[in-house]
DNA sequence: CTTTAGCACTCCGAGGCATTGAGTGCTAAC
DNA sequence: GTTAGCACTCAATGCCTCGGAGTGCTAAAG
């Protein structure tokens, strides 16, 4: 486990980097000429030749040139690649093309996954998150016809979910106005992981109807409110990812689409980043990258996730991440998410703060 | 143009019928082994070429076997295959999965194409109506929090759609209901089509306020309403598609996937299912069939297109299609995209009585 | 006049084979 | 420690052959 001197380093990350442009397998003789080295094909064979000892290489088979690893890939995203801030023109493009939409969380999130798809070139997802210890607002239950009525509830992150639910025919608009008035005084402020069906049951109790009509609609209620805790995910790009080699096989591409739509797979991946930034190894840093193995299930473990996630001080806002194939172009990826992050904070930021204060940050 | 005798008429069809199950050119001497002709192999061989020259076969090669052209395909669904109804475990299975969620209309279109998508094995997609026509029932303007409301539009149809907006931050909550309030009244019966920022402003104005103040509000009111004008699209099973030997060839794989997200060319072949039920050529039935050039656009030329719509008394709720293979099994496609609808409609039926009379069909 | 058997012809696709080229590992010299 | 030289490997490519399934045509049979 001692670490790798300058020149493998240097190796390494030439080869990874032909890797991430071409796709084919580097040969020695190839590396010395696109990165004019100042030593012979012979040598970097040999260092080569460690490298794969050492696990950073592996070779397709005999007599074919290297490809890094998912531990080359590693070493790679961890020390050996630079990342380069955005040009002032790609910031203003990408700021554009965001700042439309920030008036609701979901739709800033499925814009920044649609921007980030398509300055990126790979796929991109985002996701709203678990609300559990934000606070009820409001809750309103409108009257629609006799028998149906929508619930909207109101978080204090400023999400609004609403829901069209089933209510008693006879009930008249006046009176469900009364009941969700009462709900609502009854609630608002209580956490959503607080609010049980008793606590909704407590609240609209007060409103003195028969218990009959009621038990409907509180528990209507009370399934909304737990329903707006709910997170959605958002993906752009998918099927850009048949334009890159890796997936010219159907059988790959397939397996890499169905992995995507499997429910539920990509929101795990996506919430277990760590609020720390603490990645897998011990790194530190405002992202967290996945390699092939990494993200072992199904089809997808041809490929590498960087996500990342939005906050705004300390409570997590929403989720973001770029699926490509493992030759990523990771450098590119990392200021890519990290800016749209940046963007997406701010935006945010801005939001929030107009709760408490007028007029401020413009 | 003289009809197709008998004989001519059972070939077409037996080789439509293999073609759709083998995905290979059908050659003469399989043809009458697979269906236990009473003619030899020579007498298809001509009547084979008699059907290319009336331009219902064609021959990817001189030594090939015979697939069928777009016409012929078109003479199949029209006067040639015979659509089975449904066997009862289906029609219960598909209920089953259907009528969960009739209580929303889009969360009902979305499970009838994933029902369609998962019984047929192709694509799906379903799409809400435009609802010009439809009229303004309620229209409430919440407020969040200072600066930030959601406006909650109510139609007629049933159908609930709501949107976050930026209002004035010295705007209270008590102001903003009467507002609202004003609004209502005056929009409340009108059609969606009808409505003018003119009119919503005419109706806000009884609210007696500062007109600079009004006047965002009352825009965003407008916007609001216009977007419940909008229309949703589902799609299921996309890459199901994947899975048929058309699409092998990532080209094609990916063109297809490209089409279908490309906006609003799936909508626009929703919305062009003729209200009559009249077919391209005339024919007239429940449901519309687009065969190959039909559909001309891009990635879905090797493709058909099975649309049909749901509707409530005349009034357009909802349509839904499928979209497979030219060499699609259409008659199931057919028999199932129609008791999904029936299904539907009748649901939506018993949605919409709901309103006037107390429960009633059940 | 229709049907069919027979036959020559076409063409795709699979398998075999040699060739090429990029790459490797090893050894010996620098 | 580095590098030139060399023998070796292996995938990819092109070429050839061959078999099979299919066709169209002609002539005989019904």
């Amino acid at each position: 486990m001692t670490p790798l001197d300058e020149r493998k380093r240097s190796i390494l990350k030439a080869v990874v980097d032909d890797y991430i442009e071409t796709a084919e397998p580097i040969g020695s003789k190839q590396l010395v000429s696109r990165h004019a080295l100042a030593v012979s094909p012979a040598t970097v064979r040999n260092e080569m030749s460690d490298l794969e000892q050492l696990g950073y290489l592996e070779q397709p088979h005999t007599s074919a040139g290297r490809v890094p690893s998912d531990k080359g890939y590693r070493e790679y995203v961890d020390s050996l690649m630079s990342v380069d801030p955005l040009s002032p023109e790609e910031e203003t493009l990408i700021r554009e093309r965001l700042d439309v939409h920030f008036d609701e969380l979901g739709e800033a999130l499925r814009s920044a996954s649609s921007v980030l798809s398509a300055t990126t070139g790979y796929t991109s997802v985002a996701m709203t998150p678990r609300l559990r210890t934000s606070q009820l607002k409001q809750i309103k239950m409108l009257m629609i016809e006799p028998g149906r009525a929508v619930v909207v509830v109101v978080l204090a992150a400023g999400i609004v979910k609403d829901r069209v639910v089933r209510i008693p025919e006879l009930l008249d608009a006046a009176t469900l106005a009364k009941v969700s008035a009462a709900v609502e005084e009854g609630l608002s402020g209580m956490k959503l992981e607080d609010i049980t069906l008793i606590a909704v049951t407590a609240a609209g109790r007060r409103a003195k109807l028969p218990e009959a009509l009621l038990n409907q609609i509180l528990y209507e209620a009370y399934i909304s409110i737990k329903q707006a805790d709910s997170m959605s995910v958002y993906m752009d790009g998918t099927n850009r990812m048949l334009g890159y080699p890796e997936f010219q096989e159907i059988r790959k591409a397939r397996g890499f689409l169905d992995a995507l739509h499997e429910e539920g797979l990509i929101a795990g991946y996506l919430a277990e980043d760590n609020p720390d930034g603490e990645d897998t190894d011990g790194h530190r840093r405002p992202y967290m990258i996945r390699i092939g193995q990494e993200i072992s299930l199904g089809g997808l473990d041809g490929c590498s996730f960087v996500t990342t996630t939005c906050r705004d001080a300390g409570t997590l806002l929403g989720s973001i991440g770029v699926i490509g194939p493992k030759r990523m172009d990771y450098s590119k990826v990392v200021s890519h998410i990290g800016f749209v992050r940046r963007t997406l904070d701010e935006g945010m930021r801005n939001l929030m703060d107009g709760n408490r204060n007028t007029e401020e940050t413009r």
